[in-house]
DNA sequence: GTCTATAAAATGATAGAC
DNA sequence: GTCTATCATTTTATAGAC
């Protein structure tokens, strides 16, 4: 659907003159790509299935990439990297006095939009994260270490603010409400419920079940 | 590790007269089968992987499976059989009195404990539920609706026993809970946490991320 | 930039010996 | 029950025309 993938996509280029379909083409492919890695999985994506959904014959993707790894490899990449872009940037947005039990409601309510917004690069990262060669993996592992490592600082700053109850493991508890979102990429379907209603509910059980005051009485 | 697989590997002999052997091939067989498809994939996963896994050459898994395809849906099959009869043995023994939200306590508990014991099986249905054929998904799908009816009908009785909060949507909910179970199995490293640091901080968490009652006072 | 034609390598499945 | 030998098919990647 989206043509998603600026971030590498553009340094297609090195005049910077008139790439533009260019770009357009590599961004398809990239998109495609994801696609089919989703649903068929690293070894089973043909080169084939990615032209026919691009638009293209097989051998046009060798002009954009140097082979099927080194495309496979920015699909994962990009898809975590993206992510991690976008949950900073929201972050960024919090006031400065945002208590950190707010800035993880906001990282749930923005993880989960922006995951569901780009559903292929997620469920291709997901499924494919354990299946691929090691090269791949190396760079995907280390991308996505910098996202946990966003998360880890917003677990640790609730817990420094005594926000997280307990008897929780900080560790455990952080992979579990991660889990719990990547998860809702394999399970979401619009037409039965609302992107609002999957977020409030996620916002709701995951601030209760990590936060130590039952119910802290302040609105505004 | 473990031979799993018992559900249906029983069914190799005609005669029942001395199949032990043959249904210990056969067991070792789906076994390699389920780490090989958990690491590489459906379509990456080698009868030539399989068999040397299974110490044996590729040729004899056709005497025990009629294709590639039979012995992949097996395995997506049991795991997740075995995962429903473990979870259903033991919330029959809780007692009948058992309130709605501690069987559901119980259920998270058994699944973690019984996922990562079986996780070649776990991850292998996990990664390859959306790659996998037509046919080899439509069974699977089936016995993993099976598998949410136990947990639809747990959440269910908490519902109606105003257990639930209620700006919880309880199908979101249901499948942010069994989401963060199932990424377990991706994240879960013994040598870090103990099962038990898991399995406490994950009911403590689902526990208070779903309960209606902030903490209602009742120790015995 | 994109295509057609093709070379080279790998794998599922069967045949048939033991 | 399990093995060796082999066939048919598929797919990545390159060469080279346009």
């Amino acid at each position: 659907m989206s043509s998603v993938a600026r971030t590498r996509a553009t340094q297609a280029s090195d005049t910077g003159r008139s790439a533009r379909k260019s770009e357009q083409t590599r961004a398809r492919i990239l998109d495609a790509a994801a696609y089919v890695l989703s649903r068929k999985g690293y070894a089973g994506t043909r080169l084939g299935d990615i032209a026919e959904r691009a638009e293209i014959q097989a051998p046009a993707i060798y002009y954009y990439f140097h082979s099927r790894e080194d495309l496979v490899e920015e699909v994962m990449w990009v898809g975590i990297a993206q992510m991690r872009e976008h949950l900073e940037d929201a972050l960024k947005g919090l006031s400065a006095d945002a208590r950190p039990m707010e800035r993880i409601e906001l990282a749930v309510s923005e993880h989960l939009t922006h995951e569901l917004e780009i559903s292929d690069y997620t469920t291709a990262a997901i499924r494919n994260a354990g299946q691929v060669p090691e090269d791949i993996k190396r760079r995907y592992d280390r991308e996505a270490k910098r996202y946990g490592d966003v998360w880890h600082e917003l677990f640790e700053a609730a817990r420094k603010a005594g926000e997280l109850r307990a008897d929780l493991d900080p560790m455990v508890a952080r992979m579990l409400v991660m889990g719990a979102l990547s998860w809702a990429a394999e399970w979401w379907n619009p037409r039965r419920e609302s992107l609002a209603t999957v977020t409030k509910t996620a916002v709701s059980f995951i601030r209760n079940g990590l936060q130590a005051a039952p119910d802290v009485a302040e609105g505004s």
